[in-house]
RNA sequence: GCACCGGUGGCGAAGUGGCUAACGCGCAGGUCUGCAAAACCUGUAUACGCGGGUUCGAUCCCCGCCCGGUGCUCCA
C-alpha cells in the first residue's frame, strides 16, 4: 500500500517513494528545549510517528533525523535568569522530552542530532553562501541570507514577496540589513551571550542554519521528505529551502509534510490564554498517556484539532472498548475452524484500514473498519459462532492497527508512575487529582485479595459484603466484571 | 486588510454529484447477571451554516453571505 501523502510543495497528493529506491530520508523539525513540551508540540511528533509506523508497515526503510535546537534566543534568556551555562540548562529538557516522547510511544528517530554539536558544519555553509554572493557580513559581525539572491524564494509557503515594500517593518535592532526581508544565518556575539569562537567570527547560529546543515549533514543534498508543524513553513523551511539550494543548486527536500496547530477549547494554546497543558499537566490530572495518544492523533493530520476534556474522555472510552474486545479474544475459548463470514471481514476491515492510512494518512477514516470488525466479532462470539482461527485473523488485524495507534497494549501504568514521581521531586503535588492518587494507593496483590474475599462472598450469598468490596475498590478506580469464565479487574 | 482552512445527528469526526451519509463517544430501553460490569440488540437520528447558480439530480461543483479558526512576527 503506497503512501499518497499531501506535499505543500506542490499543493497536491503525491507518492512518497525513496529517491534512491531503498530507504525513506526523511527530516523532521525537532523541539527547542527551553521547557516542557505541551500538547501542541506532541501532536506534531505524533502525527510524524502515525508516518514513520505506517511506512514501516508498508515494508519501507526509513533514515528519519530529527534535531534538537538546543541554542537560541529563548534559551539564553532562560538559562541567563537561572544564572547557569545553556550546556547545564537544556539536558534537563532534553531528558524531558524523551521521557514524554516515551510516555506517548512516539518512536525514536533513527538520528537525533543536537544543534550545538555541528557549529562547523553551519559556519561551512555560511562561508559557501558568501561565496556564492548569497551571504553578507553587517557592520556589527552578523551574517544574513540575501534574498534577492535566491528568486524562488516562496515557493514553498506560496508567498509573493515582490510587492513587498522594503524597509516597511523595519526592526530597530536590524538596522543592519541590506533588506528588512533577509534573515539572519550567525549573530555575533553580545557581551555576556553564549559564543562560538568560528572562521566567520565570534557568535551563534541563526535558527534556520541549524537543519540545512545537520539535514545535509545526514541525509545529503537532496532527499525525500521534510516535515514539521504548520507554523514552520513560514519563514523557517522557507529558509531551509533559500539556504539549501543556494548552495547546492539541487532539489533540497522532494516532498514537505506539515502538521496543522491544535486548539485548545477552541482557541489556540498560549500561555496567556491560559489554556495551554503539557503532557505533564495531563498525566496529572489523571488522564491515560495512550488516551492523550488516541486523542491527538484520531483527527488527522491535515485537519485542526479541538482538543478538549471531553475528547480526552471519548478517547479514553474507546481505547477501553479495543483493550476489552482484544483480552476477550486471547482469554476466550474457541472451537477450531474457521466461519468465513468473519475470515471475510477480517479481510476487508485489513484492506480498508491500509487503504485509509494510504489516503494521506487518514487516521479517522482508519479507526471505522477497525470498530465495525470488532462489533461483528463480539456479535458472532456472542452467538456462539465464532472460531479460533477467526481469533488469529482478527489478532492479526488488531496488531496492525496497533503498529500504527498504539493503544491496545496497555502500557500506561509507567509515564503515569514516572509523572507522579516528577511532581514529587518537582513540588507539584498540589496539582495531582485527588482520583490519581487514590487510584495508586492499592497494590495489585492487594486488589487481588479484596477481589478473593468478594468471589467467596458470593459463593455464600453474602450479597451485602461483595457488594461493599466492590465499592470500595470502585472508590479507587478498579472495576470489576464478573464473566462467565472467572473475574476479572482493571484500573479505571 | 491580504491569504488559507473549516462549518455534517447531543458531542467528536469520515465521506460521496445519484443506493439505508461511516466510525467513536454519550444518553434511554431491552437481553444476560443476585445486582452490576462487559458484550449484543433497539432507539436517540426529520445531521450535511444561509442564499443563489450549474446539473436530469448537489451535502459534495461555482458565486455571494454569515460564523469560527489560522497564517502574514518568536511559536509544533
Amino acid at each position: 500500500m503506497p503512501l499518497r501523502l499531501f506535499n505543500t510543495l506542490t499543493g497536491q497528493l503525491d507518492t512518497l517513494v525513496p529517491m534512491d529506491g531503498a530507504t525513506l530520508r526523511m527530516y523532521a523539525c525537532g523541539p527547542t528545549v527551553y521547557d516542557y513540551g505541551h500538547i501542541g508540540n506532541f501532536r506534531t511528533f505524533l502525527q510524524i510517528d502515525v508516518l514513520r509506523r505506517f511506512l514501516e508497515l508498508t515494508g519501507m526503510r526509513i533514515h528519519h533525523v530529527m534535531n534538537i535546537t538546543d541554542v537560541d534566543d529563548k534559551i539564553i534568556r532562560n538559562a541567563a535568569e537561572a544564572g547557569i551555562p545553556i550546556s547545564e540548562y537544556t539536558p534537563r529538557y532534553v531528558e524531558a522530552f524523551f521521557e514524554d516522547m516515551d510516555a506517548l510511544r512516539i518512536e525514536r528517530p533513527e538520528q537525533i542530532a543536537r544543534a550545538t554539536g555541528h557549529i562547523p558544519r553551519m559556519v561551512e555553509l555560511v562561508q559557501k553562501l558568501a561565496a556564492a554572493g548569497a551571504a553578507y557580513r553587517a557592520e556589527d559581525g552578523s551574517w544574513y541570507f540575501r534574498l534577492s539572491a535566491f528568486p524562488a524564494y516562496g515557493k514553498l509557503s506560496k508567498k509573493d514577496l515582490s510587492g513587498m515594500e522594503d524597509g516597511a517593518r523595519v526592526d530597530v535592532d536590524e538596522y543592519e540589513k541590506d533588506s528588512a526581508r533577509d534573515f539572519a544565518l550567525w549573530k555575533a556575539a553580545k557581551p555576556g551571550e553564549t559564543a562560538w569562537d568560528t572562521p566567520i567570527g565570534r557568535g551563534r547560529p541563526g535558527w534556520h542554519i541549524e537543519c540545512s546543515a545537520m539535514a545535509m549533514e545526514y541525509l545529503g543534498e537532496s532527499f525525500d521528505l521534510h516535515a514539521g508543524g504548520e507554523d514552520l513553513m513560514f519563514p523557517h523551511h522557507e529558509n531551509e529551502i533559500a539556504q539549501s539550494e543556494s548552495v547546492t543548486h539541487k532539489q533540497f527536500a522532494r516532498h514537505w509534510m506539515h502538521v496543522r496547530f491544535l486548539l485548545v477549547d477552541g482557541r489556540k494554546m498560549s500561555k496567556s490564554e491560559g489554556n495551554f497543558y503539557t503532557l505533564r499537566d495531563l498525566l496529572l490530572k489523571g488522564y491515560k498517556a495512550s488516551a492523550i495518544r488516541l486523542a491527538l492523533i484520531s483527527v488527522p493530520y491535515r485537519h485542526q484539532l479541538n482538543f478538549t476534556f471531553d475528547g480526552l474522555m471519548e478517547a479514553t472510552n474507546a481505547i477501553e472498548r479495543l483493550r476489552t474486545f482484544h483480552q476477550r479474544l486471547v482469554k476466550g475459548a474457541f472451537a477450531a475452524g474457521e466461519s468465513p463470514q468473519i475470515q471475510e471481514a477480517a479481510q476487508r476491515a485489513q484492506a480498508d484500514y491500509l487503504a485509509a492510512l494510504g489516503n494521506d494518512l487518514n487516521t479517522a477514516e482508519a479507526r471505522a473498519p477497525i470498530f465495525e470488525l470488532i462489533r461483528s466479532a463480539n456479535t458472532a462470539i456472542d452467538q456462539g459462532e465464532f472460531l479460533a482461527g477467526d481469533r488469529d485473523a482478527i489478532l492479526a488485524v488488531l496488531a496492525s492497527f496497533d503498529a500504527v495507534f498504539d493503544v491496545i497494549e496497555d502500557h500506561d501504568a509507567e509515564p503515569t508512575r514516572k509523572a507522579l514521581a516528577w511532581a514529587e521531586q518537582a513540588g507539584r503535588m498540589a496539582e495531582v487529582a485527588p482520583e490519581l492518587v487514590a487510584r495508586q494507593s492499592l497494590s495489585d496483590e492487594a486488589i487481588d485479595a479484596l477481589v478473593a474475599e468478594r468471589t467467596l462472598a458470593k459463593k455464600q450469598r453474602n450479597f451485602a459484603r461483595a457488594d461493599q468490596i466492590r465499592n470500595e475498590l470502585a472508590e479507587k478506580g478498579i472495576v470489576i466484571e464478573d464473566a462467565k469464565d472467572g473475574v476479572r479487574w482493571k484500573r479505571k
